[in-house]
Order: structure tokens, then C-alpha cells, then sequence
DNA sequence: TCCTCTGTGCTG
DNA sequence: TCCCAGCACAGAGGAC
């Protein structure tokens, strides 16, 4: 027998009114209420997911219900008016089933319940297996065969027995116990006095509200004294909660069929919303477009691919994802719309000959182009494949024009400029196992991997004709990606191929000690606490901190306003004398530095006892390389538990790691960039700028400078570069609101050139929605003109800085790129981090390589004041900071 | 079991 | 309201 058709229909008004109160404070930048639109389109989506109807629609209120205020007066004249702020979502609400292509359905003068009722009885007796979607108990009498009530909220579905069990008596029943019991909500009156639990008895013993006053003498004599009082409004309930199920309402079943949303719709109200997870699921992309790429079979079809002189879009698959191993395939793309596979290992039809048209394709001098190509340089090197020389880069070309975009990923860059979208190896994995790669390629059918290595390398070349252009459109950003960006490709490769030792054995015994440690910090603070309970928990900690233990609330946290347990915060009361905090301090430190450096780095080493990072070069908006998998740019230093951390990176046998650090390299572009006199004069002498600075605004020679002086300025200095707020100067020096604001005043008064570069920088931004560095790298900054304080603030700073730490980042790879081609074989860069490089060298010629190093890096580029580099070196990074 | 969000903390 | 730029951990809770 067919399934019969599924119909939702969905009571609107119930869950609007639901998740208005299910969900509280939410609202989008413009201060406009979005609690119940979302808890609304939530429902909606899981509904839509889980239970896949057929059919559906939506039933609101429109207008007053007539029909019932003429039978009974009272009716639901003092029912709440609606708040003004779920008033104001119900147009969004409205947005959003027409972007799902949902029909609202609502009768004037109808009271949306009888609608519900009466499409339901008239859907059941069409033939469609109908669900009522509703938090509203009334609905339970119309379950029965061929409607059940699906409890949002509850998230259950109700069929007659389970109604049954859940309200206690079966559908039929319902009327009347709604008749004594009465519903607030919507007014129905009842009998005073008797609730939920009276009612149902009743209605359990007699049957009906006709039969209870049948039987009023069998009732107890309080509970007949009030229902004889109010027999009206026992007989008037009665009509009230009857759903009537036979309106004449004009249906149109088509209507209500699924059919797919209108994504774009969809994307654009979220946005008005804010609701990110929303937009981001209903991308408004086009889906894919199936290609013909064909596949190779002879050595003949790779070199007929090759023709002429023109760029050619490559992408090599390897056998494990994000991996360097064996290469499965590889695709080829010299014109739009047309790609090229190539298979490379042998079962899936890979063959010496074709293998070796593609290496002689790669020692070619044409120019490859890849999305990332440092990946693709990686892969070939990882299986000794020829590697490229000329190249260019659709990702790094994404990340010079706009720096700020949240990803420069294939799939987020061909959606934004393509209006395309682009499978991943994981997508394609979901709809056909990874066996299937092997027998699909070679053969003629455009399955899935099929389609997902053609567009590789064919995206990629579509990306290229739209930015290049673009990038174009700027010399000083060509510049960039021709002499910094590109050319550090290759230099990065080189590093990450390298990685960097680390010594296991040494982290091991850390962990075994830390263990022990925190074992006993553990023991302590449970018994101090009085309870067990998860110290890495903020939540845990803090019930115990604040609700059992009663100690005094320092601060909320940010986003949920639940009480902070951040280091100040313990610092604080430990301060007071508490012993608990003091207990949580240790074991914080010594936790953190355990699982994120002490036994993490140890699973991160290959066979070659090394750990390999990433890294980025188009994720950071300023301009600064970012590096992850593992980060080794945030190793401790700043605590000497956490330093000792670095003793665990070392360099191999013979050799050395010499360290390279730019001194006070953002002030000393600051005063580039400002030419202001005093700073560029100080910086020349070369003397202490922070004691500098202290005796140039106290007005004390530089000898007298105290040690808080120089504390002090050593915080204006910083957080100029930062765009510091008075308020936070105070706090950190423990100084008054106002001696910190006459600090920065005077700051400024002895450096007007500073405050000359900040106003214009933000006039700069205000004016173009962009600043630049030194070297006309752009940072876009939208929010300049934002209407809120905070937001607008945050971009100011972002402004202020962005040149001063971008110019950095600038100064910094060209330096990287010069050392490359300075060092020779002999040493080699590992690691860099934002100011400083990491070298392995023999340690015979390391006095003769840091001279190099510090020549290059201090001559990379010329600026109003000398660039500083300082070097040092040791077995491990720990000893090569001094 | 995996993913996302939150709070926290490490670096320059 | 309150300092720029990153990455990663653990817990918590929901999705699959």
C-alpha cells in the first residue's frame, strides 16, 4: 500500500508566542528584538528536516474573531495585547516562510484554531496523513486516525494513544475537561477553583460535563458548590474549546506541496537579522555545474592539454586528505570551462608514460596557477616531483585586494566572485565512499570525484581572469604580490618542509612532573573547597566560587554575563586572603601549559623528530603571517615555567638555532611614519626608548628616570601603537582616570607628530573605508561609520594600527625572502614569529651567519630611524633568547 | 561521535 | 564601553 501524503500544518501564532518566550534578549546591531524569528525559523527548519512533509502550511489570526465575540462577550476582552516587540518580528516572521515558500493560510474573522481544525478534518478526508504542529494542549482532541499533534517544544509526536497518555484521557475528552479546567491562555474561563487535577477526575468518573451535573450529588460538597455557581461558564467553556472542524474554508492542497526555498530570499532577510549561522547555510550559491572534464588515458591527451604558452590551472590530489603522500591524480585546466584528469596511481589507471608527460609538464617555464599554491609545491617536493618556478597564486591574489575577508578559501572565494560553488573532498565523501575514487577515475562517467578534481584547477583559472584584473587595478598591491608574496611562497615550503626538533623525551618528564603536581593541587582544592568538582569547568568553578563558597562577585563575563573566573578576577580574591583562588591559579598555569604545549607538541613530531607548522599567509587581515597545526607562534616566554617549554626545541647535532629579533620594530615604524623629531633622534642614539620618552615628558635626565616612570611610559608607547583608552592606562598602572588621561595628554603634547598620524589615518579611513602601510598594502575598514560607540571604537583602533603592524609584516617578509637567497646551504630558517626568525645553522659557522642575518634584516629595508637586530643562539630556543 | 560556541590564555 | 593581531584548549550542549 503507498504511503498516504504527509500535511504539516503549523499554528502560527503558538510558535511565534513560544519561542518569543522560549528564547530571551536576543536582537540584531539595530537593537531590533530576533528572539522569536529565530526560535520561529528554528522550528521551522527542524521540522522541515526531520519529519520531510509533504505538504505544509502555516495558520495565523488575521483580523478579530468575529464569529465568537458576537456568541460570548467576555471572550478574550482582556486577553494581553501583543508585546510591541514580538509585533515587530511577525513581518520578518512572514519574510521567512516566503523565502521557505511556505503559504500562510488565515480566514478573516476566523480564529486560526477552527482553520486548523477544519483544513485538518478536510486534508484527513482528502487522504493525507495530517500533523498538527503545536504546542497548544486543545489540539489533542482532533488526534484520532489520520491526524496526529506534533508537540513543538517537546519535540514528540502524538498519535490517539499517545495523546492519551500524555493528557490522561483519551482525544474525545478533551472538550470536556477544558470545559472545568478552563485554558488561560486563551480564556476560557472554566469552573473557578477546580484545575487541572479536579477536572480530569471528573471527567474520569462521569464521562462528560454533561454527566458530572447529572451526578453533581455524587461530588464532593466543595467542589459541586462551584461548579453549581458556575455552571454557565462551564457550558460556555465547553463551546469555547471545541475546535470546530467544519468551516467552509476554500483549499487549494497544490498550494501547500514542498517545494525547494529561495536560498537568496532566505540569505537576505538573515541578514537583516544577523542570524550567521542562517546566512552562512543559505549561501545564495548556484549549486555546481556539472562538466565535461574529460580524462586522460595517454600520454598524448596530457601533452595535447599543454599547448601553447598559456596558463595552466593545476591541482594534484595526494591519497590522504591535506596530506603529502602518494598522488592519486592530478587535474589540468588551460581554458575555461575544461579540465583535464589525470590519473596518476596505477589502479586507478595511472601509467609511467603519462607520468612522465606530467614531469616534463612541471620543468616546463610557463606559468602554473594554483588556489594556495605552497600546497601544491609541498605535495610535489613530499614525492620528488620537479616543482615549478613561475606561478600565480589565486588565493594570495584574493588576500592582497582584500585582506580582511573572513576566508580566502577556494569554495568561499568562487562563491563570492563566481557565484559558484565548489565541493570538497569531505562533501563528495558524504555521497560516495573513498573506494570509489579508485574505480571512477579512468572511467568516462562524471561521478562525483569526477566533477570534484575537474573543478579544481577550472575555478581556479576562472578566479584568475576576475582578479588578476582587479589587482591590477593597484600598482602598490602588484608590488606586493610580486615581490613579497610570491616570491616568499617558496620560502615558506622550504620552512615547513624542514619543521623544527623537538625534544620528546624532555616533554615527557615535564608531563610526568606536571601530573604530579596538579594531582596534589587537585587533592588541595577539593578539600579546601569542600567538593569534588571539574576545575576546568568556568561553570563548575564558578557555582563553587560564588554560590557555594560566597565569595564576592568580581565581574561577568562578556557574552552570557555569568561570573568571570579569569585570572583578575582570582588574583582579586586571593588578594583577599581567599585559599581557593590561589590554588586555581597554579593549577591554571600548569594545566594550560600541559595540554596545549606539553602534551600536544609531542603527537605533532613525525619520523623525523620534528613537528611541521603551517604557515598562513592569507588569513591575517594585517598583513602577518599566522601560523597553526601546531601554532609555534604563541610558545611561552613571559613566565619561566613557560619558557622552559622552549628547552624542548632544539637544534640537530652540530647545529645551533639562532634567534633574530627586530627591537622595537612598531615603534621604530611609528616613528618612520610620523617623522617625528624626538622619536626618530632617540631612536638614533639608540638609546632605551621607554627611558627616553619617561624623561622627555617628566622632564627628568634620563639617568633620573624611575623605575615607574619608565614602567609607565613603556605603557603609552604600547598603547599608542594599540589606540589605548585612558581608562584602560589607569587600570593598568593603578593610577587615577585622571592621571591617566593627563598622561596621554602630556604624551601627545610631546609628540604632536603621533597625534597628527592618528587623526589622519582615520580621516584617511573615513574618507576611503580603507588605510594602508608603508608599503600600500590595504586594510578595508567598513565599520568606521558605524552608529554604535563600540563598534565604531574597535574599528578606529584597527585603523590606527593596521599600518603600523601591517609595515611591520611587510619588513618582516622581505627580510625572510633576502635571508633565503644570503643564507646558503649551510643554515636554514625554521620559524618565524611576527618580529623574529628562527635559524638552524652548524654551530661552527653560526658567529659568521648571525652576521649575515643582522646585516640583511637591518638593511632590508631604509626607514627615518635604523632597524635593531638583536641575535642569540643556543642549543634550544630557550637559549637562544637571552 | 562530531561540530559549534564560550571562556580562557598563550604569543608578538 | 574600554587594546591590535592570531590559535588552541576544555567544557557544554546540540546535531547526526
Amino acid at each position: 500500500m503507498p504511503r498516504k501524503p504527509t500535511l504539516f500544518i503549523i499554528d502560527g501564532s503558538n510558535n511565534v508566542y513560544r519561542s518569543y518566550f522560549a528564547i530571551r534578549g536576543l536582537t540584531n546591531s539595530a537593537g531590533l528584538a530576533t528572539n522569536a524569528v529565530y526560535g520561529f525559523t528554528q522550528t521551522l527548519k527542524k521540522l522541515l528536516n526531520d519529519h520531510k512533509p509533504d505538504s505544509i502550511a502555516v495558520a495565523f489570526d488575521i483580523g478579530s474573531s468575529k464569529t465568537r465575540h458576537e456568541a460570548f462577550a467576555d471572550y478574550k476582552k482582556d486577553r494581553r495585547p501583543m508585546p510591541d516587540d514580538l509585533s515587530v518580528q511577525l513581518p520578518f516572521v512572514n519574510e521567512v516562510l516566503e523565502g521557505f515558500h511556505i503559504p500562510v493560510i488565515g480566514v478573516e474573522d476566523w480564529e486560526a484554531d477552527d482553520l486548523i481544525g477544519s483544513l485538518a478534518c478536510k486534508a484527513r478526508d482528502r487522504g493525507y496523513d495530517v500533523v498538527i504542529a503545536t504546542s497548544d494542549k486543545d489540539f489533542f482532541q482532533l488526534v484520532g486516525d489520520g491526524i496526529r499533534l506534533f508537540h513543538t517544544g517537546r519535540e514528540v509526536m502524538y498519535d490517539a494513544k499517545g495523546a492519551e497518555e500524555a493528557f490522561g484521557l483519551p482525544p474525545e475528552k478533551v472538550v470536556e475537561v477544558m470545559s472545568i479546567w478552563g485554558d488561560a491562555i486563551d480564556n476560557i474561563p472554566g469552573v473557578p477553583g477546580i484545575g487541572e487535577k479536579g477536572a480530569k477526575s471528573l471527567i474520569q468518573q462521569f464521562g462528560s460535563l454533561d454527566g458530572v451535573y447529572e451526578h453533581l450529588d455524587q461530588v464532593k460538597p466543595a467542589q459541586r458548590k462551584k461548579l453549581e455557581e458556575h455552571r454557565d461558564k462551564a457550558f460556555m467553556s465547553r463551546d469555547l474549546a471545541k475546535i470546530k472542524c467544519d468551516l467552509e474554508v476554500n483549499v487549494d492542497f497544490e498550494r501547500y506541496k514542498r517545494v525547494e526555498p529561495d536560498r537568496a530570499k532566505l540569505h537576505d532577510v538573515f541578514s537583516r537579522l544577523e542570524f550567521a549561522s542562517l546566512m552562512q547555510e543559505y549561501l545564495p550559491e548556484a549549486p555546481p555545474i556539472p562538466r565535461d572534464y574529460r580524462t586522460a588515458t595517454t600520454p598524448e591527451d596530457v601533452r595535447a592539454c599543454a599547448t601553447g604558452d598559456v596558463p595552466i590551472a593545476i591541482w594534484f590530489e595526494p591519497t590522504t586528505a591535506d596530506g603529502f603522500d602518494d598522488l592519486l591524480a592530478a587535474s589540468l585546466s588551460s581554458k575555461p570551462a575544461d579540465s583535464l584528469i589525470v590519473p596518476i596511481s596505477k589502479p586507478l589507471g595511472g601509467n609511467e608514460n603519462m607520468t612522465r608527460e606530467l614531469r616534463k609538464l612541471l620543468e616546463s617555464d610557463r606559468q602554473f596557477v594554483a588556489h594556495d599554491a605552497k600546497l601544491q609545491i609541498r605535495r610535489l617536493t613530499a614525492i620528488g616531483w620537479p616543482v615549478p618556478k613561475r606561478w600565480a597564486d589565486t588565493m594570495i591574489m584574493s588576500y592582497v585586494i582584500n585582506p580582511g575577508l573572513p576566508s580566502h578559501e577556494l569554495g568561499n572565494i568562487a562563491r563570492d566572485r563566481l557565484k559558484l560553488g565548489v565541493q570538497s573532498r569531505k562533501d563528495v565523501a558524504k555521497t560516495a565512499p573513498l573506494f570509489a575514487l579508485d574505480h571512477e577515475i579512468g572511467s568516462s562517467s562524471v561521478g562525483p570525484y569526477h566533477q570534484y578534481l575537474g573543478e579544481k584547477p577550472d575555478i581556479t583559472l576562472s578566479l584568475k581572469e576576475v582578479l588578476e584584473p582587479e589587482l591590477q587595478r593597484d600598482p602598490a598591491l602588484v608590488k606586493i604580490y610580486e615581490t613579497i608574496e610570491m616570491p616568499l611562497i617558496p620560502v615558506l615550503a622550504r620552512m615547513e618542509d624542514r619543521g623544527i626538533r623537538i625534544d620528546v623525551p624532555l616533554l615527557r618528564q615535564m608531563s610526568n612532573t606536571m601530573g604530579g603536581q596538579l594531582a596534589d593541587l587537585e587533592k588541595r582544592i577539593y578539600a579546601e573547597a569542600g567538593v569534588e568538582f571539574n576545575i576546568n569547568s568556568p561553570q563548575q568553578l564558578a557555582h563553587v566560587l560564588f554560590e557555594k563558597l560566597n565569595y564576592p562577585v568580581i565581574k561577568k563575563t562578556k557574552g552570557t554575563k555569568a561570573y568571570s573566573t579569569s585570572v583578575d578576577v582570582l588574583q582579586e580574591l586571593a588578594s583577599h586572603g581567599f585559599a581557593v583562588p590561589q590554588l586555581i591559579l597554579q593549577h591554571r598555569e600548569l594545566h594550560k601549559l600541559k595540554s596545549t604545549y606539553i602534551d600536544a607538541l609531542p603527537q605533532l613530531v613525525r619520523t623525523d623528530g620534528r613537528v611541521h607548522t603551517s604557515f598562513n599567509q592569507a588569513v591575517a587581515a594585517t598583513g602577518r603571517l599566522s601560523s597553526s597545526d601546531p601554532n609555534l607562534q604563541n610558545i611561552p616566554i613571559r613566565t619561566e615555567l613557560g619558557r622552559e617549554i622552549r628547552k624542548a626545541f632544539i637544534a640537530e647535532e652540530g647545529n645551533v638555532l639562532l634567534a633574530a629579533d627586530y627591537s622595537q620594530v612598531e615603534l621604530r615604524i611609528l616613528a618612520h611614519i610620523t617623522q617625528d623629531a624626538s622619536l626618530i633622534e632617540t631612536f638614533r642614539k639608540g638609546t632605551d626608548i621607554h627611558r627616553a620618552t619617561a624623561s622627555q615628558i617628566f622632564n627628568v635626565p634620563e639617568s633620573q628616570v624611575t623605575v615607574d616612570q619608565r614602567r609607565a611610559m613603556k605603557t603609552i608607547n604600547f598603547g599608542v601603537l594599540y589606540g589605548m583608552s585612558a581608562f584602560r592606562l589607569s587600570n593598568e598602572l593603578n593610577i587615577s582616570g585622571a592621571q591617566a588621561k593627563d598622561f596621554i595628554e602630556a604624551y601627545f603634547a610631546r609628540y604632536p607628530k603621533i597625534q597628527e598620524y592618528l587623526d589622519r589615518t582615520l580621516e584617511e579611513a573615513r574618507g576611503t573605508g580603507k588605510v594602508t602601510t608603508l608599503f600600500g598594502r590595504v586594510r578595508y575598514i567598513p565599520e568606521i561609520h558605524n552608529r554604535s560607540f563600540t563598534v565604531r571604537g574597535n574599528a578606529e583602533r584597527m585603523a590606527t594600527n593596521a599600518p603600523i603592524q601591517g609595515t611591520a609584516a611587510d619588513i618582516l617578509k622581505l627580510a625572510m625572502i633576502a635571508l633565503d637567497a644570503n643564507l646558503g646551504d649551510d643554515a636554514s630558517m625554521l620559524l618565524t614569529v611576527h618580529d623574529e626568525i628562527v635559524i638552524e645553522v652548524p654551530e661552527s659557522k653560526v658567529k659568521k651567519v648571525a652576521g649575515i642575518v643582522k646585516e640583511t634584516m637591518e638593511n632590508i629595508y631604509p626607514l627615518a630611524v635604523p632597524l635593531a637586530v638583536d641575535t642569540h643562539w643556543g642549543k634550544s630556543w630557550y637559549e637562544a633568547k637571552e
